[in-house]
DNA sequence: TTTTGTTTGATAGCATTACTATCGATGTTC
DNA sequence: GAACATCGATAGTAATGCTATCAAACAAAA
C-alpha cells in the first residue's frame, strides 16, 4: 500500500511538476547542495544552471524566482516531517508516548525517505534550518499565506497541538508550544554551532537526544498532566519508513 | 546621573559613527522606516538615498552594506533591550518579581528612549520582528561572531539565564529558555498578525499583555522552584526610562 | 513516416543591484 | 586663508534577476 502524501498543497509552489521530469529532479537535488554549501543570499539560478551543466532559462520554466523554490523545498521539508510525526504517532497510544514520538521526529527529520532519491534528507534539514525562516520573514507572507502556500507548516503544527490537548484539554497555548518546539529543534543546533552561548546544548554526536530530552522536558512541564509524567515508551521514537512520497 | 550605555560593541558595525553626523543619524532614522516600509529584500541604498536627498556614496562611507546596516539596527535593539532589562530588574528583589520584569521589558521593548531622538523604537521593534533573524542567518555568522557582532544578543540572554539560575541552580536550560522566551516574543506578534493559525495569541491591542502572561506561565512552569509560585508584584514592569542611550 | 508539440540548451538582452572611484563644492578649524 | 573632512554628484563595473527568441532533440499523434 502506498501511501500518497501530498508535496504540492498548490500548484503555485512550481510553475511546473520539478518531479515529472529529469530535470526538474535534478534542479531539486544539486538546489539543496548548492544552497548548503553558498547560503541563500548568493545562490542564483545562474549558479545552478551551471553546476546542473543546464542554462538559467531552463530552471525559470520551474520555478519562477528562488523565493519560490525556497518555498518549495521547505514545503517538502514540512510536508515529510508532518510525515514521518503522523507514523510515528499512529504507533503509539498513551498521549505521553505521542509526544515522545513526535518529538523524535521533530528531532529527528533526517531519516531517508527510500521513495525519493533525489532529495537528500540530511541536507535539506541543515537548509531548513540555516534558510527555513527567510521562506515566511518577507513581505509578501500575506498573499503567499492567502494561496496557501504555508499550509504544511499549518497543519503539522496543529496537529502536534492537537496531541498537547490530548494531554490537557485546558492546555491554554496548544499551537504556541507546537511551533516553539519546533523553532527550538531549529535553532538550538544552529546555535549550538555557530552562536553556543545562546543555547545550553553543545554541538556533540548526541545533540539530537539531548533535544529529544529537553524538548519532552518542556511539554512535560508546560503541559502538565498530574498523572503518568513519565511515561517509559521508549521503541518506536523514530520509526523506518518504507512508503512512497 | 547619564549612564553610558554601549551601543557599538565593535567598531566592526559601521565604517564611521552615524552617531556623531547629522547624516549619520537621518540614515539610521531613514533607514528603520524603510525597512520597515519594503522589507530588507527590497531595500536598497539608492532607495535610502533618494529618500535623504543624498548620494549612494555617502552611504556607504557609513555601511560598507546593508547587511552591515542591519546588524547595526539589530544591535542597537539587543542593547536597548538589555538596557530596558537591567533597568527594570535592578528595582525588584525577588526572582521571580525579577523574571516579572525581565519579561515585561521582553514584551514591550517599545518605549521610547527620550535621549535619542531619531530612533523610533516603535519602528525599530517591528523591523526587528520581521527581519532580525536575518542578521545572524548567513553564511558569515561565524566570522562576525569572532568579531564580537552578537555579543548583545548573548549578553543579553545570558543575563536573563542567570535571573532564572537564581530561582533555580539546577535548572538545566537556563540559556535554551532565555532565547526561547526572546524569540516567543518575536514570533508570536508576527504569527498573530499573519500566520494566525501558528499561535494561540490574537493580534489584539492587548497582544502584549497576553504575551507576557504567556511567557510568565513557560518560565513558573519551566524553571519551576515550588516555592514562591505567583509573587504579585505588579510594580515597575516597563519604567519609563530616562538616562541618556 | 511525417507532423505536431514539448522540452531543453544556447544566446542575447535589459533593468536593477551592489558596489568603487573620482571630483569638485561646502563647510570647519586652526 | 590654508588644511582638512564631509558631502553630493557623476560615472562606471561586475553581478543579479529576470524575459525573449530560436533551434536542436525528442516524443506523441496522425
Amino acid at each position: 500500500m502506498a501511501i500518497e502524501v501530498r508535496i504540492l498543497p498548490s500548484e503555485e509552489l512550481s510553475l511546473r511538476d520539478p518531479q515529472q521530469t529529469d530535470l526538474g529532479k535534478r534542479i531539486i537535488c544539486q538546489s539543496i547542495e548548492l544552497l548548503d554549501e553558498i547560503g541563500l543570499e548568493a545562490f542564483t539560478f545562474r549558479k545552478l544552471a551551471e553546476r546542473l551543466g543546464s542554462a538559467e532559462a531552463s530552471i525559470y520554466r520551474y520555478f519562477s524566482s528562488k523565493h519560490q523554490l525556497l518555498l518549495y523545498l521547505v514545503n517538502w521539508y514540512w510536508d515529510w516531517v508532518h510525515y514521518l510525526v503522523n507514523q510515528a504517532v499512529a504507533q503509539e497510544h498513551s498521549p505521553y508516548a505521542k509526544v515522545r514520538a513526535a518529538i523524535g521526529a521533530l528531532t529527528k527529520p533526517f531519516v531517508s525517505n527510500p521513495a525519493v532519491d533525489y532529495i537528500d534528507e540530511h541536507l535539506l534539514h541543515r537548509v531548513v534550518i540555516n534558510e527555513g525562516s527567510k521562506a515566511y520573514h518577507t513581505k509578501s507572507v500575506d498573499k503567499e499565506n492567502s494561496k496557501g502556500l504555508f499550509l504544511g507548516y499549518k497543519t503539522l503544527s496543529e496537529d502536534i497541538a492537537d496531541i498537547f490537548l490530548e494531554i490537557n484539554p485546558d492546555f491554554p497555548y496548544p499551537r504556541t508550544l507546537a511551533t516553539s518546539l519546533f523553532e527550538m529543534a531549529h535553532n538550538n543546533p544552529y546555535f549550538a554551532e555557530h552562536l553556543p552561548r545562546l543555547t545550553d546544548l553543545k554541538a556533540d554526536d548526541n545533540l539530537s537526544e539531548k533535544m529529544e530530552a529537553m524538548l519532552f522536558f518542556w511539554v512535560e512541564r508546560l503541559v502538565g498532566a498530574e498523572k503518568e509524567v513519565a511515561a517509559p515508551s521508549e521503541n518506536a521514537v523514530t520509526p523506518k519508513v518504507s512508503t512512497s512520497l
